[in-house]
RNA sequence: UGGGGAGUCGUCUAAUGGUAGGACAGCGGAUUCUGGUUCCGUAAGUGAGGGUUCAACUCCUUCCUCCCCAGCCA
């Protein structure tokens, strides 16, 4: 299979052979006023893994150019969060704000020029002139203002003397441009506010289209990767860079990641979150890096989902399913084995001693023969799977039934002789035998079972609690509603269940915090990072295993219902 | 209705004038002490119409559809 490029690719490459850059610098530029999500996840294996494939650098660096949304807190939690995806910066890490004094000197430099101007329109004058789509702007009064007087302005607003929204900055570009990024936008605004880095040094903040080029040129980034929105502001990055005749980086746009059943807007994941609809940034559920992380998603495993994304212009809606595809291909390599009983039926096996307790081999992880092999305790009372037990079994059911014989994974074999009921019906336990001769779970006479089932021993098994998650959503896209619906309408009411009675192997306790493990035949499982309970240990699914079965049961009740 | 982008199996993505290929999902089968994994097989696509060419996803043209832009947000 030979590998194919993405067009950014063929760019890079092309500029690496051209001999116009020797090396590749590309940067990812958060702004620190929210969590990360998987979205930008698919950002920085794009950023950082085109700066570790043509070894060169990508900067970590906060795009904190407006003091009132931003704060220390996501500083912290992006950083863990890009270093949890395993990726390196440079020796430092990078912040707009680094570079405020020499943007400002910029900034002197284009009023000198005549090509910016201080404006006294208020923000909603300036809307106003701006025009509309079809319609063309009007030159703001002040437009023609001396350049000393300009110059002067500029710099009292940056010592101080004007109040919030009296006056702004703005490029003297052109009013009628069919780009309305390019009539005059506003480079500089008056915010009397505390930044998180630079304090109260300053008073007058960049903004994004006059800032960004700057941050990238000085950083002699070669290029500079965002996503399509952008698209229509490249025209402006590439002017001030222009006018200031400094180094030109290359913006370069994609097509960012919209993922179905769940949302990506940082209003709707705010809302989910101060709506109480999720537990936190972090709920499993959540698409953030953080719930992700806590869900048991592995770092390779998200690596590998942006990967086979590619990357390209066209708008795009991944399947969740693919992602479920990267953790499960990932994590079955390395995930260690263990059987845990969710929704536990006890059985007792007559033709076992009462007070023996036997041990048995299990292989941590067939795919892996050098995680080895632990004991597992068997005795006369055992857990099964609820599940795993029919009374009307149809005849593709392969597990237990009343008089067949079923592989217990490891152990015996085993046959039910007798069902016990309480008053309600209900089947609270199993009279089974087992054979002997069976033990590591194969017959000398060779006999064949058809089903495996997974087990605990009752006595010499641990509690815990299980929390199965499932999409957060039931529609594909969520953030779809009609008229005067809400989204929040579209929340998956079973997104969450709880199981309290659900029992493990003794084993497990080696597991740590935030690992992430499999059940076998339920799924993967992680054990909580942050909940613990002195009773028993909390597990949450990542995602279960394939389920054929499910399909397979699904047909039939579809061709008699 | 101004400007900027984009249209390839259900989904994501290749093919840069020369056999429309891969992955996920689907379907069928084999193997299996996980109804997992693995393996094999199978179905499914170039938005529409014209044109250029021996040959068009690719070039030209007309049309259609979708996305983005009117923050002193990024």
């Amino acid at each position: 299979m030979t590998e194919s490029k993405n067009f950014i690719q063929q760019i890079i490459e092309d500029d690496l052979s051209s001999g116009k850059h020797k090396n590749i610098i590309t940067r990812f530029p958060p702004e620190p006023n929210g969590y990360l999500h998987i979205g930008h996840a698919k950002s920085i294996c794009i950023n950082f893994g085109f700066a570790e494939k043509y070894n060169g650098q990508c900067n970590l660096r906060f795009d904190d150019t407006n003091p009132s949304k931003e704060e220390e807190e996501y500083v912290s939690s992006i950083i863990e969060d890009v270093r949890w995806l395993g990726f390196e910066w440079g020796d430092k890490i990078l912040y707009a704000s680094d570079y405020f004094d020499e943007m400002y000197t910029h900034a002197e430099t284009l009023v000198k020029n005549g090509k910016a101007f201080i404006c006294d329109l208020s923000a909603e004058e300036i809307n106003q002139f701006r025009g509309t789509l079809t319609k063309s702007g009007r030159e703001s009064p002040f437009r023609n203002r001396p350049t000393d007087e300009n110059l002067d302005l500029f710099r009292r607003m940056k010592a101080g003397e004007f109040s919030n929204g009296s006056k702004v900055l703005r490029a003297k570009i052109d009013m009628n441009n069919s780009n309305l990024n390019m009539r005059d936008p506003v480079l500089y605004r008056i915010l009397h506010e505390s930044h998180h880095r630079t304090g109260d040094a300053w008073c007058i903040y960049p903004m994004y289209d006059w800032a960004h080029g700057l941050e990238d040129s000085i950083e002699g980034i070669t290029h500079s990767l965002c996503t399509l929105e952008f698209e229509d502001h490249r025209p402006l990055y590439d002017w001030f860079l222009e006018q200031l005749n400094v180094y030109h980086p290359r913006q370069i746009e994609f097509a960012r990641l919209n993922l179905n059943f769940t949302v990506m807007s940082k209003r709707m994941l705010l809302e989910l979150v101060e709506g109480n609809y999720v537990s936190g940034w972090n709920d499993p559920r959540m698409p953030t890096i953080s719930g992700m992380r806590r869900r048991g998603y592995s770092p390779a495993s998200i690596r590998k989902f942006a990967e086979n994304l590619g990357v390209a212009k066209r708008e795009m809606t991944a399947d969740i399913a693919l992602l479920e595809h990267s953790v499960r291909e990932d994590l079955n390599k390395r995930a260690l084995r263990f059987m845990g009983v969710l929704d536990p039926l006890k059985i007792v096996i007559e033709n076992f001693p009462e007070d023996k307790v036997e041990e048995v081999e299990g292989i941590n992880n067939p795919e892996d023969p050098s995680a080895g092999k632990r004991k597992i305790p068997f005795s006369r009372e055992l857990f099964i799977e609820k599940s795993d037990f029919m009374e009307d079994a149809p005849k593709k059911f392969f597990r237990l039934t009343l008089g067949k014989e079923v592989r217990l994974r490891y152990a015996y074999f085993i046959t039910c002789k007798d069902i016990i009921k309480n008053e309600n019906g209900e089947i609270v336990e199993l009279r089974c035998t087992y054979d002997p001769e069976t033990k590591g779970g194969s017959a000398p006479d060779g006999r064949k079972v058809k089903g495996t089932l997974h087990w605990v021993s009752a006595e010499n098994s641990l509690p815990m609690e299980v929390r199965l998650y499932d999409r957060l959503f039931t529609t594909e896209n969520p953030a779809k509603v009609e008229e005067g619906g809400h989204f929040t309408q579209n929340i998956n009411p079973n997104s969450l269940s709880v199981l309290k009675g659900s029992r493990v192997e003794p084993a497990v306790q080696t597991v740590k915090k935030g690992e992430t493990i499999q059940f076998e035949r339920q799924g993967y499982f992680c054990l909580d990072s942050e909940d613990f309970s002195e009773q028993y240990l909390i597990f949450n699914r990542t995602v279960s295993l394939r389920d054929t079965w499910k399909k397979i049961q699904k047909k039939v009740d579809n061709n008699f219902g």
